[in-house]
DNA sequence: GTCTATATTGCGATAGAC
DNA sequence: GTCTATCGCAATATAGAC
């Protein structure tokens, strides 16, 4: 059996909204892409707008389920804190458009994307701050570290490659495995730079 | 005497396409925007697109003018890679909108964009891979370290913080010298992070 | 150089047959 | 549910007076 026509909707709008941003695609594209007829948006979503909603659900479902399998574990921090980068890392290669979709909306919010990012990207600074707050009361992590700006530059070193990537590419010659390559060395220079020395 | 015509469009401009990003902006905005006639964007740019040219040049000519003063002084490889970062914070913290436009064309940049990007950005990298590099040979900086993927961990624990700002006030409270703060620690994990410890 | 008025295009949405 | 045909609108660009 074939898949309906809200899924191949949605499945050929994530690929365009996400390359695009949502403005500069037409519901002539997507129903293209999808080889359905563009009236069937306005009937099956309610329009343009109405389609972007399922894509956003549909990508952050994703989100979700990744990281729930992370949070149940209970490594030491600072293996705790490499365990979610790697799983962060994973989600982008599994899901190479989610990344864009939040970006799109990075510098202007939308009322209806507030919520939705402030329930899943809240709770993984909240589990990572965490961490690092546990990681310096057992003295794994620097007590100079501030937890929330140390989050943030995780997030930073994570993300950025991911969503520039485009970019990187005018300069870096990249391959199949530079993703996990530069993984490794992220999450090596993010730990070594936290972790507390002996000497100190 | 007051500004003429092209600057008050582009300065306008500017603000707008950073704002919304270049395809919903409309000329009329623009042009009201800047006490302007709408019509005079054609005359003066040829176009909308011709405006958006001329502001993505106007922008980049400032990230040009911030990095000649860091490239020509002759500091140590981790100092001059500090020097480096916080002439990138700051040029953010002086010029909010930069980072704005090029976010919007990061995930797919149009053929203008390109070439006036291409140049910029790509003469930051090289700075700090050769950098590196250098900290490398003289054993400031871990040999395990691959120069690219490390001036990428850079270019995100520095430039993500900023582009996430909008997100990043729902879960941390910042005020007017969060941005020095946050430099501070982001640095420090930096280089802490591809520092060569003395034991090894 | 600057304005008004308009030409032209392409969008999202819908009416109505099937 | 799906199609064709089309409406109504808003956008860029331009022609032409000043």
């Amino acid at each position: 059996m074939s898949k309906d026509t809200p899924a191949k909707l949605i499945d050929a709008a994530v690929i365009l909204f996400a390359k695009k941003g949502f403005s500069t695609v037409t519901i002539r594209e997507v129903a293209e892409a999808s080889s359905a007829n563009s009236a069937l948006i306005s009937y099956h979503f309610g329009g343009k707008e109405g389609l972007y909603r399922a894509v956003l659900e549909q990508q952050f479902a994703e989100v979700g389920r990744a990281l729930l399998s992370v949070s149940t574990q209970n490594e030491r921090p600072l293996d705790r804190i490499a365990t979610f980068a790697w799983a962060i890392i994973n989600l982008h290669q599994t899901n190479p458009y989610l990344l864009r979709l939040v970006n799109a909306e990075l510098s202007t919010p939308t009322p209806s994307f507030k919520e939705v990012v402030k329930l899943y990207i809240g709770r993984n600074f909240e589990f990572i701050c965490q961490a690092i707050r546990e990681g310096i009361e057992v003295g794994e992590i620097k007590k100079e570290i501030q937890p929330e700006y140390a989050a943030l530059a995780l997030a930073g070193i994570i993300n950025f490659y991911f969503l520039a990537k485009p970019l990187e590419q005018q300069f870096v010659t990249m391959n199949s495995d530079s993703d996990s390559e530069y993984g490794k060395q992220a999450i090596q220079i993010y730990l070594n730079g936290i972790r507390r020395n002996g000497s100190e």
